[in-house]
DNA sequence: ATGCTGACTATGT
DNA sequence: TACATAGCCAGCA
């Protein structure tokens, strides 16, 4: 398999792809985390993997970094693998958001602050929108 | 083109 | 449990 060759190099932030510019690595990972549904989380690898770059989970987080302020994007939803959050390295701030966001949206946490991925983990494509209650 | 970087992850001490 | 390392790969200078 080959991939897409003729593909322009873009701001992330720019106007969305057209004919001639195919999407950039993390317009795809973006895309992903746009299908993320409410009360779901999926890690960086899994958003990586379904956007078509399993070995590369650290792309996932480098989109997210550059999402602007105010996205529709649901980039909380994205977490570490056993469900941490390791946004706070970066950005406290950003992690507390977090953290609120997806308590409003039902996501459990477990004792040590991590998500509980067992119960909200996100199925591509299974069907289920939302944690079985 | 080359080299460095990073909202990661798995593995080893 | 807590660090340290090695792979990973698209952007960017």
């Amino acid at each position: 398999v080959k991939r897409p060759p003729a593909r322009r190099r873009r701001d992330s932030r720019s106007a969305p792809p057209d004919a001639r510019t195919a999407p950039t690595a993390y317009d795809l990972m973006l895309a992903v985390v746009r299908r993320i549904p409410r009360g779901r989380v999926a890690t960086y690898g899994q958003v990586a993997a379904l956007a078509g770059y399993p070995h590369a989970p650290r792309l996932a987080g480098y989109a997210l970094h550059a999402l602007p302020p105010h996205t529709p994007v649901p980039w909380h939803r994205v977490v570490a693998a056993q469900g941490r959050l390791t946004l706070g390295r970066l950005s406290p701030e950003g992690a507390t958001t977090q953290k609120l966001r997806l308590e409003l949206e039902g996501v459990r946490f477990d004792a040590r602050g991590r998500v509980d991925l067992e119960r909200c983990r996100w199925q591509a494509g299974l069907g289920g929108d939302g944690p079985e209650l």
